[in-house]
DNA sequence: CGCTTAGTTGACTCTTCTCAAAAGCAGTGG
DNA sequence: CCACTGCTTTTGAGAAGAGTCAACTAAGCG
């Protein structure tokens, strides 16, 4: 399947994994040849669903969805991102049920990869494992450190923080134009994932735009000071892990004195 | 090197990964014979720093440790737990440096296994392979649950819900008495664990005591009633992945209505 | 044009933090 | 044996952060 675009190699997702090594032609195809499909979800919709088991791994071309779940009286809860690249559960083959569900919150397009063929995909590309089971590592460093913002930062900061994050991720696919980005989130999926109540989650983008840290505009948001942002925010874009080739941030936060 | 005890099945680490699939004695040896060294580690010692590229895989045998991140003026931030019987950063040899430290928290036994055994214990072990991966998930599966505990979970529920993993996992090891474990952390320890202060931490602590769910006594949690308390912080283990054969729990949360 | 959803703001309540101090406990040296 | 010290636990009181309820505005859509 043609996975757009024409040309594999300008792919997001072949972006995504040559952050790290190179790829060889023979690898790009064997990962193209793997999804069998591409369908549309519309916004909103589930992807995989808890509790079943998924018989692809899914990969997102276009738009943006989340990991989530709901729990006491549907409070709804979203633990992560998937934007444009970002392969889903590659190892999901292993474990019995999801624990999580995934949606669409935009209109998106993912390529499914049946079980088999990831199967096959990493047995016979030692690079392309690597690659893959990298990223999967880069998934839980992103975890640990979203932790890290609700124990130790502010609404404010943790806000910033995941600001700074998504800028970095676009960036590293090509889809930030400078220092802004589209996202189509409301502010209630906002306040889901950085754990507060729209009013709030409302009154803290309020006062990062009163503080010339950010701007928005019709769902795009533009980082006004990248430096100064990060470094309200202690960000450091080490767990990324991301390489030289694409690091856009300019310079290490200094150490602690 | 023999991992105490004498025989291998009855170390937790076997014990743990034999909660997915049985493995034969082949694998298990293989798995001993790639732990060169066995180090003690002191309490409050670090066992792999920020920054740094281990050179060996590190298999927990005895104690408690953590991984933490210090963030802006010295608030640490505890963000996993590993009890004996676990393994960290089984795929480390893929990033090239740390993006946490983890420290031991009590006096700690700790299996050494050279990056390079790692590979081959990978390559070497269809089955072995799958159940460290598997592990790998479990532990992202955990911090996802920790993060919906953040987002959605008062203190109390948060600090509930901790412990009714604990005791899981410790059932899962063998090293549970009932319903209750050794828990050797300061209260200052669990508030950075929990996102609260050490202030805090006690206060919720007191209420969970004079709510009748736990008891504490020498660094033993005594869970009074499991059901109840999981009830009261909506656990549901399912996230844990844990099989049949080991499952302790009562029962499923009944689904919302 | 009316409907629905998303964003904004105010007022009040509740949770959690911070500062401060006391009490319990263990180790240390005289 | 005892005073001293440092760490942990506990409690009190006031301050700050975040949630809730409610109303109002703005924007998209048939």
């Amino acid at each position: 399947v043609d996975l757009g675009g024409g040309m594999m190699r300008r792919n997001p997702y072949i972006r995504k994994l040559e952050q790290f090594r190179e790829l060889s032609e023979a690898d790009k195809q064997l990962l193209e040849d793997a999804v069998v499909q591409i369908v549309d979800v519309g916004s909103r919709e589930d992807i995989v669903v808890q509790g079943s088991k998924p018989e692809h791994v899914h990969l997102l071309i276009e738009g943006w969805a989340a990991r989530y779940k709901i729990v006491g009286d549907g409070d709804r809860n979203i633990m992560a991102y998937l934007i444009p690249g970002d392969l889903c559960d590659v190892h999901i083959a292993l474990l019995d049920w999801m624990d999580h569900s995934i949606a669409a919150l935009t209109a998106c397009k993912v390529g499914l990869i049946p079980l088999a063929s990831m199967e096959r995909v990493l047995s016979e590309s030692r690079s392309l494992s690597r690659a893959l089971t990298r990223s999967m590592l880069v998934d839980e460093a992103i975890l640990r450190e979203w932790l890290v913002s609700f124990g130790a930062r502010s609404a404010e900061m943790r806000t910033a923080h995941f600001l700074c994050e998504m800028l970095l991720r676009f960036k590293a696919i090509g889809r930030a134009d400078g220092d802004s980005f589209d996202m189509p989130l409301t502010q209630l999926e906002l306040g889901d994932t950085m754990g507060l109540s729209t009013v709030h989650m409302n009154r803290t983008l309020k006062k990062l735009r009163s503080k010339g840290f950010i701007e928005v505009q019709d769902k795009r948001v533009t980082i006004c000071d990248t430096e100064a942002l990060m470094e309200f925010c202690n960000f450091d874009p080490l767990y990324l892990h991301q390489t030289q080739r694409d690091a856009s941030c300019p310079r290490q936060p200094s150490p602690r004195s």
